[in-house]
DNA sequence: AAGCTAGACAACCGCGTTCCG
DNA sequence: TCGGAACGCGGTTGTCTAGCT
């Protein structure tokens, strides 16, 4: 049924406001302070929806509100708790005062997409361009020139062939200089995504809780703990949770084809608990994609024994061991600072059956980890002329 | 100088959720 | 318990501006 429009569309002014506008609504709020958004329009003067009032003070007017540029703390923390809850904007907003969903939601559109991408990273599934080719099963096509696969561009094809190259060296040692803080960044994103994927097929966040705690509830209680112990790593907390509400109430639905033969099922395959109806439709996280193939992003499971306990203690386990076992990118470089490693390197990623891997510092003196990462790929360039001359990539 | 384009960000829209009588 | 109003959220669109041709 078509819902009556909130307010008079004829009757009311839209568009950019102006000074004297706002200073209606910031004298208004002073007086009696925000809500009744309904009411404000009138009582203050103007005409306009009071949506539209609601959205000039919340997105703007607000007196805590930064209007600076984000800052690489920031950007690394949108980027972390996108690859960990997708596009809840509100959410990711919170943990960082003085910002609002729309900002957040806006340099993500504008900057940070663009940089995972440039990156070679999927910034939609948070994994590895290569590893999306990969599981369409046709990478090799690439190399015939002028070769397109689906709505992949020219850009994502030449990022595949890069993070392609990485793949390619890994798990064993990568060449010196080649596996980095890129490398590490996509490893860690893909690993949360992956384990996402596998432990809770058709989305990251189901709100598919019989409970009284949300995973919203549960979301932000942990944002709450890492803001104040930030040593805590946020991602696996993130997926600890993950694991601890939502693995019973999969477990009851998941048939033992899926913890015996190992291979990620398709959503269509596999019944969730009812209530997954209501799952937020604009979760649009990295666990959603699904493979069509069996793919190997399962090598970076959790012990799926520990995953189908519904022993407490057990899960209190998983919860503090996952706490302990990714190392941010940021850690990286405190570790790389704090060490006596001679070499330059540190050892990571001991992530259950995941084989450390190790990522030499960036050379360059980024500030954050998104510029490091570039640094470091512009640094890799040189070391792979053929790839970057091959006129496949600039047809 | 004019036109075009891309980036940045403000604002709008529709829909789901929550609140309250 | 139900229904309508209000609120909140995410996606999309519109507008402005800087840079380029």
């Amino acid at each position: 049924m078509e819902r009556p429009p909130c307010c008079d569309k004829l009757n009311v002014k839209r568009g950019i406001w102006p000074a004297e506008e706002d200073a209606k609504i910031l004298a208004y709020i002073s007086k009696h302070g925000a809500g009744n958004w309904t009411a404000v329009p009138k009582k203050a003067g103007l005409r306009r929806c009071g949506k539209s009032c609601r959205l000039r003070w919340t997105n703007y007017l607000r007196p805590d509100l930064k209007h600076d540029s984000f800052t690489p703390q920031e950007e690394e923390m949108i980027i972390r708790l996108h690859a960990a809850i997708g596009s809840r904007w509100a959410i990711i907003a919170q943990q960082l005062p003085g910002r609002t969903d729309n900002d957040v939601k806006n340099y993500w559109n504008t900057k940070l997409r663009k940089k995972l991408s440039d990156m070679g990273i999927d910034p939609v599934t948070h994994k590895p361009f290569s590893q999306i080719l990969v599981d369409y099963g046709n990478i090799g096509g690439l190399y015939k020139c002028g070769n397109r696969i689906g709505s992949l561009n020219r850009d994502m094809i030449k990022n595949a062939f890069m993070s392609k190259s990485q793949h390619l060296y890994q798990p064993s040692p990568p060449p010196p200089g080649f596996s980095n803080i890129n490398s590490h960044l996509m490893m860690s994103t893909t690993m949360v995504s992956s384990q996402a994927e596998s432990i809770i097929p058709g989305g990251l966040l189901n709100n598919n809780n019989n409970n009284n705690n949300t995973s919203d509830n549960m979301i932000m209680n942990s944002l709450s703990h890492y803001s104040m112990n930030s040593s805590v790593d946020l991602l696996a907390q993130l997926q600890a949770i993950k694991l601890v509400t939502e693995a019973s109430n999969c477990a009851n639905n998941m048939s033992a084809q899926f913890y015996n033969e190992g291979s990620l099922l398709s959503s269509s395959s596999l019944s969730l608990p009812s209530s997954s109806s209501s799952s937020s439709s604009t979760c649009s996280t990295a666990g959603q994609e699904k493979s069509p193939l069996n793919f190997s992003w399962q090598d970076f499971l959790l012990d799926e024994d520990a995953l189908l306990s519904t022993d407490p203690q057990e899960q209190n386990n998983i919860v503090e061991q996952s706490q302990n076992v990714i190392l941010l990118p940021s850690q990286i470089n405190n570790e790389n600072n704090n060490t006596t490693q001679t070499n330059n390197t540190v050892q990571r990623m001991d992530y259950g059956a995941v084989p450390s891997y190790e990522f030499p510092a960036t050379s360059s003196g980024a500030s954050s980890f998104v510029e490091a990462m570039i640094d470091r790929e512009n640094e890799m360039f040189p070391e792979f002329p053929d790839l970057l001359e091959d006129p496949c990539f600039y047809n």
